[in-house]
DNA sequence: GACATTTTTGACACCGAGTGCTATAAGTCC
DNA sequence: GGACTTATAGCACTCGGTGTCAAAAATGTC
C-alpha cells in the first residue's frame, strides 16, 4: 500500500479506549499515559493523534459542522429562523445505535469542567458556520451584530437543550432542539 | 489589628500587576512565576490568592453577579424580555475611568484561548442567575428547558455584544448591548 | 537479499501549572 | 519573654504538553 511504516493504530481506536476508561473512572482520574497503556502505544505517540487530552473526545467535529451547513442552505426558501431550526435540529439526527455513545460524551463533557470550558473552543467554529450562513441571507457582514448575536444566541440554544437531555435520559433530542428554537423564534413570548 | 502575620500583598494589587505583564507580553508568554517575582512573592503564595493563573483575570465576580441579579429584580413591573435587557444593560454600565481597564481585560480574554475557554465556567453562575430570575417570574423551576434557553441565549447575546465592542473600540458597550437584547427579544425579526 | 527511502514510533529530557507538606517569619495577646 | 495565630516560601511531586532523535517497519530498486 503507501510506503512508510504503517500506523499501529487509529483515532477511533484510541477515542473508543479513551472513552471507557473516562466513562469508568472519571476524566480527571485518568492519565494521558492510562489511556496510551491501554492502547499499547506510549504517550507520546497519542499526542500526535489528538492535540490534547481534552480532545480525545471530540471526535469528528469537521463533519458535523458540515453538516450543518448542508441543513442550513436547504432551508432557503424558508423564514430565517425556521430554516435555522429545521437546519439545527436535523444536522443533529443521530441513529437510535448512536445515542447510547453520544450520551456519555455529552454527559462527560458538561459534567467535566476541563472539558466542559474546552467545548467553548470547539463551538466557536460551530457559531461561525451559522454567522456566515445568517449574514449572507440577511445581506450583512459576518461580523456584524446580528448574525454574531444570533450565532451565540443559537449556540446557547442548542446546548440548553443538549444539557437537558443528558439530564433528562427519557426526554428526546430532536423534540428539545425544536422546542429550544422555537422559543428563539419567537423572542420567548408563549409559543 | 487582626491577630497572625499581615498578608504581604492584596489580590488587586497581584491582579494589577498581573494584567500589566498579560498585555505587555501576552498571558502564555508569562508565567505564574513571573507574576508572583513581580510581585515580589513566592508562586506557591500567589496560587493562595488565586486558584489558577487563569483566575486571575476574573477578579471580583460575585460582585458583577450580585449587581445582575438586583439589576433584574427592579424590572418586576416590566414584561420579561424587556426587564432582561434593561437588567442586563444597567448591570453592566461602568463609569469612563473603568472601561480601559475593563476592555484590556475583555481583550485578553476574548483572545486568548485558554482564557475564553475559562470563561465558559465563570458564565455559568451569570446563566444561573438569569435562569433563576427567569423561572421565578414564568412559575417555571429553574431546570425547565425554558429558562434554561433563555439563560444560554442570553449569555450568548452578551457575549456578542462584548466581543463587538473589543473589536470596535469606537462603539458603546451599553448600546450595543441593548441592541443586541432587543433582537433577542423580537426573535431576530427587524426590530 | 542488501540497501536507500519514507513514515511512524517511543524514549528521553524538559517546561509550566498546580498541590501537599513543613519549617519559619511576623504579627497579637497575656 | 513566651504562647498563639496566620501567612509565607521552599521543596518535592504529579500531570499535561513539546522538542529532539534514534530506532522500527514498511516500500521500492538494483
Amino acid at each position: 500500500m503507501s510506503i512508510g511504516r504503517p500506523p499501529s493504530t487509529t483515532r477511533d481506536e484510541i477515542e473508543a479506549v479513551a472513552l471507557a476508561l473516562f466513562a469508568e473512572r472519571g476524566f480527571e482520574a485518568t492519565t494521558v499515559e492510562d489511556v496510551a497503556g491501554a492502547v499499547g502505544i506510549g504517550r507520546r505517540t497519542l499526542f500526535r493523534y489528538f492535540a490534547s487530552k481534552n480532545d480525545i473526545l471530540w471526535g469528528d467535529f469537521d463533519w458535523v459542522m458540515e453538516r450543518l451547513r448542508e441543513a442550513l442552505a436547504e432551508g432557503d426558501e424558508l423564514p430565517l429562523m425556521e430554516a435555522l431550526r429545521r437546519g439545527v435540529v436535523e444536522s443533529n439526527r443521530y441513529p437510535d445505535g448512536q445515542l447510547p455513545g453520544l450520551r456519555t460524551r455529552m454527559a462527560l463533557i458538561t459534567g467535566t469542567p476541563a472539558l466542559e470550558a474546552h467545548s467553548t473552543l470547539r463551538y466557536a467554529a460551530w457559531r461561525s458556520v451559522v454567522a456566515e450562513w445568517a449574514g449572507g441571507r440577511l445581506g450583512l457582514p459576518t461580523d456584524d451584530l446580528v448574525p454574531q448575536t444570533l450565532a451565540h444566541a443559537s449556540l446557547g440554544a442548542a446546548m440548553a437543550a443538549f444539557r437537558r437531555w443528558v439530564d433528562h435520559p427519557d426526554e428526546d433530542v430532536s423534540d428539545l432542539l425544536d422546542k429550544s428554537f422555537r422559543r428563539l423564534a419567537t423572542g420567548f413570548a408563549e409559543p
